[in-house]
DNA sequence: TACTGTGAAACGGTTCACAGCC
DNA sequence: GGCTGTGAACCGTTTCACAGTA
């Protein structure tokens, strides 16, 4: 949907050219990132159920897809895997983790405690993926200058200064659509690195901005036309 | 990701052969659906700025398309556009919903009255897409038998009759992970056509059951990977 | 002139099939 | 035997380019 920058082949330095490459050698499609988080999902359960090792027909089995599928996916990013084996469970989350990034800490803001916003400082699973939201924004007397769920919300007034005090790199809209852009052209301002964003508008960003889009019509339209339709597309 | 049985195609009845053909008569692809909801969105916006007609450039440029793909979408379900002059925005609003079956009215019920759960039933455009929430069930003495914005709470246990006395077509599951096969298990036998999942799991359903996956977690680690890969990939 | 609808070409992701390895 | 990694074939989507229409 974005012109995607051609990474870097020939790089010069001398690198170690076999097993872990870690920046992607090839310009990776985003549908193949967006499994790599579903293989991580169905990984944590493996170990806790007490798995060691998984083969990629396993894998793929549990996601819908196929085993070739999860080999090319998990091939633009190195060797993980051990033939006659399958991967081992733990060693393949570490990396899965490395690629996504989510090995490091990320720190969040939340602008908008509204329902939407609420329910999101109370989502436990942020912390375990390595995702702490450190502070919120609204406009409502009512809640700045609480906590909720030990995050600070703050009047939006003072969006910049907190931003940058605390180095926060992404953030999470979930205001009214009416507001989302100027609220993100905020964090923009502000030194914000990537946005998900919960209000049913099209965000128009710089492209140096990284941007998701959650929109729950929008999802509900998918299931409405898929049982209209009966035919099961997913 | 599932097998798409392949639509009737030689419809015998003397239907009017030009004009809107509503059955799509090829299969369509789901990225084409999930964009018909994003002009959907866009056309809303249209209307409320005053305009009465949209190119297909123009819708292309708000969604960071091409007109070219707008029109190629458009084409899979009927000629709607007008040489010279593009799309009025009102008719192309009438003709999305109901290729998307949200001109009918679709009732809906919430499992898991938590956070995310309470979000859900306060989020107000689900009723103006098309969407009613007429019942939500949840374990929690504390909330069964309440209301939460005029939507009854009921015990778990009772969902089966009430879902089938409500003729309840769509559920959203917002409940802890370890319980969502469960509770997807039950929409199912209850006779629920269509399910939205908020919890972190892949559920395995009968291929009739259409299904729609959101994880939050998932959608921050999209964008930890693009910003900490610095391709603008969305 | 302005714009749609659509074959045809181009592109990119998925599937296949097999060499290589444990 | 079981399984990975990968070039090549395949298939579906996107883009192009233009005929057709108001």
């Amino acid at each position: 949907m974005r012109p995607q920058v051609p990474n870097f082949t020939g790089n010069s330095v001398p690198s170690p050219k076999n097993k872990p490459l870690n920046p992607p050698a090839r310009d990776v499609p985003s549908v193949v990132v967006s499994r790599l988080s579903l293989y991580l999902r169905e990984l944590h359960h493996a170990v806790r159920d007490g798995r060691a090792t998984i083969s990629s027909s396993q894998l793929g089995k549990l996601l819908g897809t196929t085993d070739a599928q999860v080999r090319k996916d998990l091939a633009y990013f190195g060797h993980f895997g051990h033939p006659g084996i399958g991967y081992r469970c733990e060693e393949l989350i570490t990396e899965i983790r490395r690629i996504l990034g989510t090995d490091r800490q990320w720190t969040v803001t939340l602008v908008g405690v509204g329902n939407m916003g609420r329910a999101l400082l109370r989502y436990k699973r942020f912390s375990a993926g390595g995702f702490q939201i450190v502070a919120a924004f609204d406009l409502d007397p009512r809640v700045v200058g609480g906590q909720i769920e030990g995050v600070p919300v703050y009047d939006f007034s003072r969006l910049t200064p907190i931003v940058r005090q605390h180095h926060i790199q992404l953030g999470m809209i979930a205001v009214p659509a009416t507001q989302a852009q100027q609220v993100a052209d905020q964090l923009v301002t502000a030194g914000i690195e990537g946005i998900v964003n919960f209000a049913p508008v099209t965000l128009s960003l710089p492209k140096s901005i990284a941007l998701v889009g959650v929109d729950l019509t929008t999802e509900l339209e998918q299931l409405a036309f898929s049982v209209a339709n009966r035919s099961g597309s997913r």
